[in-house]
DNA sequence: CTGGAAGTACGACGGCTGTCAAACTTCGAT
DNA sequence: ATCGAAGTTTGACAGCCGTCGTACTTCCAG
C-alpha cells in the first residue's frame, strides 16, 4: 500500500525540482500565505473548506493547486473532503529557513486575531 | 552633519514601517533578487551601473526604487554614481532570516558562473 | 562653459494573475 | 436510487507590473 495515489489529485512534484522563483511567486500571494500559516498553526491536516478564506470556492481550488505545484503542501481525499499537509520537513530541506521566517513574519504582522478559529479544526 | 540627506534621493522609510507583503512583492522579482544577491555577495557598495543586469536603464531604476522602498537596500550619492547598500542589520532585525534564506537559494539555483563580474567592481 | 557620463521621470504597451460565476464530477448518506 | 456536500474546471474579465524608448537633470572633466 505504498503507491495508494488517488488519480483525482495530480502527481506531487519531487521538492528538488522546484525553484526559488516558484515558491515566491506561491508566497507572495496574502491567501496563499495565510493557507500557509493555518497550516503551520494546525496540529493536524486541514480539509479545503476548513480554512478561513475570504474568496470564493474556485479561487481556493486555483490556490491550493499553486501551493501544491510550488512544493509546499501534500493533499490527499478522505472520503469527499481534500485534506491538505504541509511538507515541511521536505521543503525545509530544499529551502532551508525560509518557510519559517515567512511564516515567523506573517505571524508578527497579522493582527492578533480575537477569535482561536484556524485551529485544526477538521469539521 | 548627521542628517546629510541628499535632496536627489527620497528619504529611506523605517524598517518597521515595511510590511511582509511589500517585502515579497520585492523579492519575487528576479532581476531585483539579483541585485540584493549581488550586494551581498559583494565586499563593498555597488553604483547602479555595477551590477550585471540585462534589462534596459530606466527599467533598472524602477527595481531599484522598488528595493529601496521595501527597505532592502540604502541609497546614496558620490558624484553622479549612485550608490547602494544591502540594509543588512536592519531589515534582519525586522524580518529574521528571511533575507538569509533566500540569498541562500538564490546562490544553490544560480548555475556557478564561470566569469567572476559582479564583485565590489566600483569602476 | 561646454560635453559627456550616470541615472531618473514619464508615458505606453503587453502579459500575467487573481477573481468570480456557472456548470460539472464524485462520493457518502438516506 | 437519489440528493446533497465538497471541490474542480472552464471561460471571462480587470488590474497590476515589468519592460522599453525618449526626454530630462545633475554633476564632473577638460
Amino acid at each position: 500500500m505504498a503507491g495508494m495515489e488517488d488519480d483525482r489529485i495530480p502527481p506531487h512534484p519531487d521538492v528538488r525540482t522546484i525553484t526559488l522563483q516558484q515558491v515566491l511567486e506561491a508566497l507572495v500571494d496574502p491567501v496563499r500565505r495565510s493557507i500557509v500559516t493555518q497550516l503551520h498553526d494546525a496540529t493536524t491536516d486541514v480539509r479545503c473548506g476548513g480554512f478561513d478564506l475570504r474568496v470564493s470556492n474556485s479561487t481556493a481550488t486555483h490556490h491550493f493547486r499553486v501551493l501544491r505545484e510550488a512544493g509546499l503542501i501534500r493533499q490527499y481525499y478522505v472520503g469527499t473532503s481534500r485534506m491538505n499537509a504541509l511538507r515541511r520537513e521536505e521543503f525545509g530541506a530544499a529551502f532551508p529557513g525560509l518557510l519559517d521566517a515567512v511564516v515567523t513574519a506573517e505571524r508578527a504582522a497579522t493582527p492578533p486575531a480575537h477569535d482561536a478559529a484556524g485551529r485544526g479544526r477538521a469539521v
